[in-house]
DNA sequence: GTTGGATACGTTTTT
DNA sequence: CGTATCCAAC
């Protein structure tokens, strides 16, 4: 086996990931693995040949659990995985057999989306209905509303948290597997006065999930951890795998490591990749301390660097390397590159972000005159509104582009409606769904709706009992139409049910929002066609919950795979990712690293390694882009929202050093006040002065 | 009970 | 600026 050319590829660090603890007939010793994977060092390449290699040795693919962070980075692991198992078979089958091995992992997915099945399969012993309902974010939040009014809390003089705060506390609490005092000590101490009420809040809301058979995305991993807190059920469980491949393991938190100690006890058969230079989900609760403390949850685990890196030109990783030795100690590893010098990155100081904008997106256009396509080129930022200039100029051009992170095809009000509708039709005791639905009626409001669900819960369950409800003041040939459509999608086949549905939905449209509603109505196509490559209602909800399109306009691809467009997007959804250019925008302090962070250095390092990842994102070429004066929306005072900002605080001399510093011509001399620019041509206070009042 | 208008307010990143 | 909440009028 260790003949074999896929293994040939390789560098030495990246076979010895792949091959570790396998023997050539397909026995293993017991060591668990720990992968640290710099930036564009080949991670995605160890992991799939990791999966190919334990296949070709004889293990069943049935039998390898691959746990990642996206539904996206699972697929494309079990595709190279395939890729190379199916070389090597048609290799040692001799040429010209033309018989197809395809593999697939069938255990392949996201914590979460592997969490639900394995519920769903287990569901009857551990009490929960197969058919329970997943939660997305918006709808544990208006469920958490919905038990907040039903104990009418929030009456005192301080605010209560508002509902996502909620959320996020709750949320904090479970992946964290901490108490409430603490993380309202930790990490939201002006909701420390609602200790007590947000404790019962919470007790509501866990109880009305349980009635409705409704777990949100945190339940996926709590009840699968509590699951495996049965020895009985940890070992029918565990005996399922004998291969648990992690992938992104600094984005872990505590729930989760937890959930893989009670899969592999003493690490057999385990194997986490990871870097912890990368870890950027601290606020949704993830642990760098995972990754960090592996070789002490994990005694005898063997650690495989590998810091070749495959992506970046030295140039960018001479920065890269500088902006991230500043950071507290981790796994140290430089990355050195393979790539020749290349060009030096550039900061660039602009006026503003209009100027901002301009400036990128010519760069971008001269760049693709040289050769390099739209899609070989990413903008990216800290938050979603940053790129908003960005939009408009190449909306303004007519340039394509796409947008990764911010608003979502899935917040969409009309999305979300209809989504309640099927959600209504596949499980009647939805409240949630239920209590949006009734309101789309004309002259229905809440309380109309809450006496709806009433009678509905009163009946049984049964939707056709809508039919003799009387909606008040609501307008009653809607109102019977709406029960007549979702009798009709309850009892039909899939995905027929959905055009019911749909097509009653569409004739509220123009009541319901501004006209035109042709874009909202394509949206309701685009759902319909979606639903009909479900294999049934069920599959389509979870699959739209767990993985959702991830950009707009994503939702309509195939037709233009082949189409050139330029990439937008936050750094957080850029992890994984590279192009030959990147532009970085609003690097100052105060946005990048956010304001909110200021205060811990903890929070601080992670903005570092956001950072981090943003730049080894490139293989070409750099710019960072500084605005001086940029708009702040949440501006605790009125007054003039136009604000000065200082260069971010992690653009240290060290760093620079690795920059051109440049200064776009149309800012003023003020820009010299930052310290780290070139002396400019000439020197404008007029304009600088006129800059301040504009 | 519903609806629309007025008002106050504000942390960003996502499975 | 957008959204949540409150209040007054149907």
């Amino acid at each position: 086996m260790s003949d074999a050319a896929y293994l040939e590829d390789l560098n030495e660090a990246q076979r010895e990931a792949v091959t570790h603890g396998v023997t050539i007939d397909g026995r293993f010793d017991a060591d668990p693995l720990l992968v640290i994977a710099g930036a564009g060092s080949g991670k995605t390449q160890a992991l799939s040949h990791r999966a190919a290699h334990l296949i070709l040795s004889g293990v069943d693919p049935r039998r390898i659990l691959l746990l990642t962070f996206s539904r996206r980075a699972a697929d494309e692991m079990s595709r190279r995985a395939n890729g190379v198992v199916e070389a090597a078979m048609t290799a040692r089958a001799g040429a010209g057999k033309g018989q197809r091995h395809g593999v697939t992992l069938p255990w392949a997915g996201t914590f979460h989306a592997i969490g639900a099945r394995l519920l769903r399969e287990h569901a009857e012993q551990v009490g929960l209905d197969s058919q329970f309902s997943i939660l997305d974010r918006g709808d544990a939040a208006d469920l958490l509303d919905v038990c907040r009014q039903a104990l009418d809390l929030g009456r005192g003089k301080t605010r209560f948290p508002r509902k996502d705060t909620c959320l996020g506390i709750y949320s904090q609490v479970v992946n964290r597997r901490d108490t409430l005092a603490r993380v309202l000590a930790t990490r939201y101490p002006w909701c420390e006065p609602h200790h007590d009420a947000l404790k019962q809040l919470f007790a509501a809301y866990t109880e009305r999930k349980l009635a409705q058979s409704a777990l949100d995305y945190d339940d996926l991993l709590l009840f699968w951890a509590m699951m495996l807190e049965s020895n009985a059920l940890a070992e029918q469980v565990a005996g399922r795998f004998d291969q648990v491949l992690v992938d992104e393991y600094q984005d872990t938190n505590l729930l989760q490591a937890a959930i893989l100690k009670r899969l592999c006890p003493e690490g057999r058969g385990l194997c986490v990749v990871g870097d912890d230079a990368q870890a950027i989900y601290g606020f949704r609760a993830a642990e760098v301390a995972n990754i960090l403390g592996f070789a002490n949850d994990y005694p005898g685990c063997r650690t495989v660097t590998l810091a070749r890196n495959y992506r970046s030109t030295n140039a960018i990783l001479d920065a890269a390397n500088a902006l991230i030795g500043e950071a507290s100690a981790g796994y140290r590893k430089d990355l050195f590159g393979t790539r020749g010098t290349g060009i030096r990155p550039r900061h660039v100081t602009v006026r503003d972000s209009v100027d901002e904008a301009r400036y990128v997106v010519e760069q971008v256009l001269e760049r693709r005159e040289t050769g390099v396509e739209l899609k070989q080129q990413a903008v990216l930022f800290r938050n979603a509104h940053h790129a908003n200039d960005v939009e408009i100029e190449l909306i303004r051009r007519d340039i394509p582009f796409r947008k990764y992170g911010g608003l979502k095809f899935l917040e969409a009000a009309h999305v979300k409606d209809l989504l309640a509708l099927l959600r209504l039709a596949e499980n009647p005791r939805n409240e949630i769904a239920a209590h949006r639905v009734f309101q789309l009626v004309p002259g229905i409001g809440p309380g109309t709706a809450r006496q709806a669900f009433e009678h509905l819960q009163a009946h049984n369950d049964s939707l056709s009992a809508l039919a003799t409800f009387r909606p008040g003041r609501g307008d009653r040939t809607m109102w019977q139409a709406l029960a007549g459509q979702l009798a009709e999608a309850a009892a039909a086949d899939w995905p027929a049910g959905i055009e019911p549905l749909a097509r009653w939905y569409k004739t509220t449209l123009d009541e319901r929002f501004e006209p035109p509603t042709t874009a909202r109505a394509g949206d309701i196509d685009d759902l319909v066609r979606m639903g009909g490559q479900h294999a049934d209602r069920a599959a389509f909800l979870t699959d739209l919950t767990l993985d959702p399109p991830s950009a707009t306009g994503d939702h309509n691809d195939d037709a233009e795979l082949d189409e050139d467009y330029l990439v937008l997007s936050t750094v957080h959804s850029a992890k994984g990712r590279e192009w030959d250019s990147v532009y970085l925008l609003h690097v100052a302090d105060g946005t990048f690293p956010s304001e909110y962070s200021a205060d811990s250095d903890a929070a601080l390092d992670e903005e570092r390694r956001l950072m981090y990842v943003a730049f080894t994102r490139a293989k070409n070429a750099l710019d960072v882009v500084s605005p001086l004066r940029y708009y702040v929306t949440e501006q605790h005072r009125h007054g003039d929202r136009h604000v000065y900002g200082a260069t971010s605080r992690f653009l240290t001399p060290a760093v620079m050093r690795c920059f051109d510093a440049v200064t776009d011509a149309s800012v003023p001399a003020r820009a010299c006040a930052s310290g780290v620019l070139a002396a400019g041509p000439r020197v404008d206070l007029a304009a600088g002065a006129r800059a301040l009042w504009q």
